[in-house]
DNA sequence: CGTACTGTTGAGTACTGTCAACCGACGTGG
DNA sequence: CCACGTCGGTTGACAGTACTCAACAGTACG
């Protein structure tokens, strides 16, 4: 059996050297614009006109609910692409808002898929973004499904650190409440979590923005009973 | 803003009309197989080979942890089709599992990925069905992170009554444990809730496998104060 | 220096999971 | 034909988790 950290090994799906898929975003057809922090760069229920890159900085896709209610759905960082899962001839489902300050590439939805039929190597990468989107968003559904509050921050934490790759304290550069939005927890339950944490020797803190996961060793999470083995 | 009611509306994606993408499947490339209940399709950590159509009966794509718990990704009906959404080099990331008797079809993974750049139409069918795995999984998502236990399986079962397209009572093909596995709810909260739905005049109920959902007009859901407007 | 915002922590409440008993349908075997 | 065991579903009692409300600390900013 393949278990759930397997998967999370296998998961990233390499984002390719330099190929032609991203150079469009680059190219003369692209545009790059350069967002502050809480800057919104689609709303939700806009045309789908264009797909974006993220050159710098973190981005969260946010849905609205009815009540006026937000969840984060997912957070990006540097390298990811922004909006191959909306329909070429629908709306956004979500909104895509700077957590930091960002530099985004974007080109017209039309030019990719004009383009894709005829090279390959778009074509590869636009069914790369695809699939790795929804790798993505079921290891997140997973996580939500099973996993306790502490546990689901520090799995979010785990990957935050994978994805920067740093061994030393990384910045997280959401707050608490976006962090809670993404995880289903309130802001409270997100605040406690990284306390038990740091008192379980799971983490150090510095602030409340900087964090370091300790000891790999003694990393198997903690589940309550239902879940062990 | 467009509110996840007004996704729902627009989530599917039309399944298109006997185009060159599904007529693959029932080429002489195919293959169909019949599977009686509770056989697997394929198993989580097989090798990705094939991409799988479902003609008729539902199937359950399951997720299995190291411990050996299950969790429902998804079900799917006639006319899904699964497979698309895995790495094409890589392995399944979850197991297919038939919940009911089951006719499949099936084609080589290798031959949707040959075929794909030389022809738009086969082109199309694969990226539609991406988005639409994209966008079930995001919707599934949000259910799972801000509603509570009566009102997901209450929105479960709106969804599966507005897939069967039906007015009158509806057959749940899945038991409650599966049902539970896949709203991540236990089984004994699934009945209650059910219960609870019968109680409120929300659902009606025959039997523990059929229901009909009631009245649209008094089906605002009733969210706990948190979510209330 | 006051205000606003983020984060932390405490107290009480509500929800959901676990454990357990029970019911009814079904199939098997005596 | 009936006794029995199994399985899925339901319901109750209890416990544990996470949410809400609320107070408070630290920081940034005007």
């Amino acid at each position: 059996m393949n278990g759930a950290a397997t998967r999370q090994a296998s998961r990233l799906i390499p984002t390719s050297q330099e190929d032609k898929f991203l150079s469009l975003f680059s190219s003369a057809h692209g545009t790059t614009q350069k967002l502050s922090a809480s800057a919104t760069i689609v709303s939700q229920g806009d045309k789908v006109t264009s797909v974006y890159r993220v050159v710098s900085g973190h981005v969260r896709c946010c849905a609205y609910t009815e009540d006026g209610h937000r969840r984060v759905v997912c957070f990006r960082g540097a390298g990811a692409i922004i909006g191959m899962g909306q329909p070429t001839h629908g709306t956004w489902n979500t909104s895509v808002e700077a957590v930091t300050a960002c530099v985004v590439q974007s080109v017209a939805r039309t030019l990719i898929d004009d383009r894709m039929p005829e090279d390959p190597e778009i074509l590869n990468g636009v069914v790369r973004s695809l699939q790795s989107e929804i790798d993505q968003q079921e290891a997140h559904l997973l996580m939500m499904a099973v996993l306790p509050a502490s546990e689901r921050v520090f799995s979010f934490l785990e990957e935050f650190s994978r994805q920067r790759g740093s061994k030393g304290y990384v910045a997280l550069p959401m707050c608490r409440r976006d962090i809670g939005e993404y995880l289903g927890l309130s802001m409270e339950t997100v605040s406690r979590s990284f306390s038990a944490l740091r008192d379980s020797q799971r983490i150090e803190t510095l602030g409340a923005e900087k964090f370091r996961l300790l000891d790999p060793a003694s990393q198997a999470p903690r589940l309550p009973d239902c879940h062990a083995a």
